[in-house]
DNA sequence: ACACTGACTGAACGTACGGTCAGCATGGAA
DNA sequence: TTCCATGCTGACCGTACGTTCAGTCAGTGT
């Protein structure tokens, strides 16, 4: 019967859950005063509009995410590990999974402090040796975590597919963290295929940078059966 | 002046822009019959409530990118590159990232059939050179499929970190793709880390199946600076 | 005793939504 | 010509939305 939390905090966190399942827009106020057991009124006293309560949503996620944030580069780069792991992870990573997609600027700047500290970890990670160097240090960084953030917007596609909750307790994911370690480590693709890659690209760039001179008929940049 | 579109058509591919751009809560159904030069009595009258005008895009999109989709494995295992170089690739694509995300079933489907796709391009794969053995064939395929629509989905950030539209033209999107496939096939992390990282859910799954017994002292699956 | 403040509510307002309906053209079949 | 089916519209309906407002109540300082 105790809750601890203000009405302020019971209000917003309802809303972070509705939005979480829903999405904003189809989420109504009434809904989110209703669960937080208040009056419609009340959340417009405290938030002003229901545009600024979705903002306060999104800093409170940021904040916490930021308070959270760890250097846990072993299993992944994932840099929501420790987030997984605490008792409020699962609605604030279903609010950010959702909220990735509508280009809210709190979280852009969050995406962004993400590629910087998985840089400097997997950098860090190379001098120790449990990180491969690379050609592109921060390009690399940006795909790492765009891969597991993306991983964590499709949680319901993985949990279908694998039977694996992202969203759930680290120590239950491994049907997705091993393959997708594996994969990290061993790679998919081979290395002949990796230069045809590049080289392919680099004629494009070279097509673009002089367009007028004839380039040899290659018109699909992967073939696949090179060997 | 002419669109040789029916009125139909047009509804649904109006639909399919706003809804993207969007979502589908936040588009009011005068919205799309304006966009498409009619009035909302005639939505209603082709496809009976906004529901269902949303299923039909569903199967518009899924459809045609089942038209569409090509056996290319070469550059990172990518599902979507017949589509993106479509003229209407931008905005199914962009449909199909939102929607990836509110469970629609036939976008399910879509995905099952990419991951399956994705298994026997691999496979074939393997026995042409192009592409490494794995333990988990169908675990692999899972992660890459995901982290290729994931990318999809966060296209926005990967604009904005990267400066490179994944919903364009396929031949511009170097800035993601080349990185992405030297992770993809000279990995990110050491062989000995792997290890560590299998061993750790080796131990968990085996503290799960015989619970009783005690376990080494190992709060932390992932240390990180062992060498 | 009074005044003031902030949390909080029930009722209401204006609006924009999804959906309905009667009816108007057009056109091929009878 | 009559008929009905089809494509299509403007006007309308009930509802649910975001927001406003007047006012209650408890606490606090004076």
């Amino acid at each position: 019967m105790a809750d601890e939390r203000t009405a302020r905090e019971r209000i917003r966190d309802a809303a972070l859950e509705l939005f979480a399942e829903a999405g904003v827009a189809a989420t109504p106020v009434r809904a989110v005063a209703a669960r937080a057991g208040v009056s419609t009124a009340l959340v417009m006293h405290h938030f002003g509009s229901k545009d600024a309560l979705r903002t306060a949503c999104d800093e409170h996620v940021a904040a916490t995410v930021r308070a959270r944030k760890t250097a846990s580069v072993g299993a992944g780069a994932d840099p929501l590990a420790a987030l997984r792991a605490s008792g409020d992870g699962p609605p604030l990573l279903r609010y950010l999974a959702r909220t990735l997609l509508d280009g809210a600027p709190q979280v852009a700047d969050l995406v962004d402090e993400m590629v910087a500290d998985a840089q400097v970890y997997t950098e860090a990670g190379v001098g120790t040796g449990v990180v491969r160097p690379t050609d592109f240090p921060r390009e690399r960084a940006v795909v790492l975590t765009i891969w597991s953030l993306g991983s964590l917007v499709l949680h319901e596609h993985v949990s279908r597919l694998l039977g694996t909750d992202l969203l759930g307790d680290p120590r239950s994911t491994g049907g997705y963290t091993l393959p997708a370690t594996e994969v990290l480590t061993r790679g998919v693709i081979t290395e002949p295929s990796y230069q045809q890659v590049r080289a392919a690209f680099a004629a494009l760039d070279a097509e673009r940078t002089a367009p007028d001179q004839e380039t040899p008929d290659q018109e699909t940049p992967h073939r696949g059966e090179g060997r």
